[in-house]
DNA sequence: ATCCTTGCAAAAAATTTGCAGTTAG
DNA sequence: CTAACTGCAAATTTTTTGCAAGGAT
């Protein structure tokens, strides 16, 4: 539990660092972006996030999209997920939790399910890296696709 | 552990299966592909694995690598591995193990730490998804790099 | 006024696919 | 024979980048 206290600490101090530096704008797209990233339940990817957005700043390009998820994922605002599939997601909530993804309609969920640091330390005994972090990401299929008919009827 | 053993059942039957059906053919392309994955240690690349091949066989496309990891790692034979970054990689041990990659090098290692499948009887139980698998991964700094100069010296 | 940020378009990176010719079974 | 497979090249998909114009502080 000392270890999440940390955590809140330093992503604190990123956003106390980033603000302070003065080099962060706030510019009308990035707000945008982080106000619906904020609203959503959903882990959407960035073109996604294109088309929400788009229907509030329609000149907006997938470049900016792109480099604002790039530059708020690095500011520790929003977390970048990088789950099995092609593309990558984006979440609002920064806490570190897990995640679970149905194989069929593709849906990403939150675990409420707490995360177990210790195996970081496990880890060390068993190779010679320095473990920084790990990802443990489950897949599955949701209440909304199990409950229709299976593959092999259809 | 019987679950274990079910799963290695399963791999067997599937390459029964595969070859009972006698529509996989042994192409040279399919089987140096498959050769040199089992000699290799690293958890290659497509690209790497195109370059190790061509060594061999010099016309080989990378087309061919693509349809032949895809069909390989779809009939059990390898293990397709879609870890953090860009790429995906290929492992010629089928057995499920966790990998650990190193943030400086980008090399992957195998980890000797027993599967927890347990787990995903928890995860069962905080979401009402049927949970099929999950996927484990760290990420750390290797002992070469480790060794080596910070980035902030050099 | 400065320089971070944007839109646009082109480029890059990774993977997939169409097709005509080749080859294993 | 014939259906699976290959090489080749073009197409897709996803993400990044160069550049001139725009806008926040």
């Amino acid at each position: 539990m000392t270890r999440d206290v940390y955590l809140v600490i330093i992503i604190i101090m990123v956003k106390v660092l980033v603000n302070m530096s003065g080099k962060m704008r706030e510019t009308s797209q990035r707000r945008v972006i982080l106000e619906e990233l904020a609203k959503l339940k959903t882990h959407p990817t960035a073109n996604e996030i294109y088309e929400i957005v788009r229907k509030r700043l329609p000149r907006i390009s997938l470049g900016t999209i792109y480099r604002n998820l790039e530059f708020l994922s690095g500011s520790g605002l929003i977390q970048k997920l990088e789950l099995a599939g092609t593309q990558k997601r984006f979440d609002g909530t920064v806490a570190n939790h897990y995640h679970i993804k149905c194989v069929k309609c593709g849906r990403v969920d939150d675990l409420d399910l707490p995360a177990i640091n210790l195996i970081n330390d496990t880890v060390i005994t068993v190779c010679d890296y320095e473990v920084l972090w790990h990802r443990l990401e489950f897949a599955g299929v949701c209440p909304e696709c199990r409950s229709s008919k299976p593959d092999y009827i259809q």
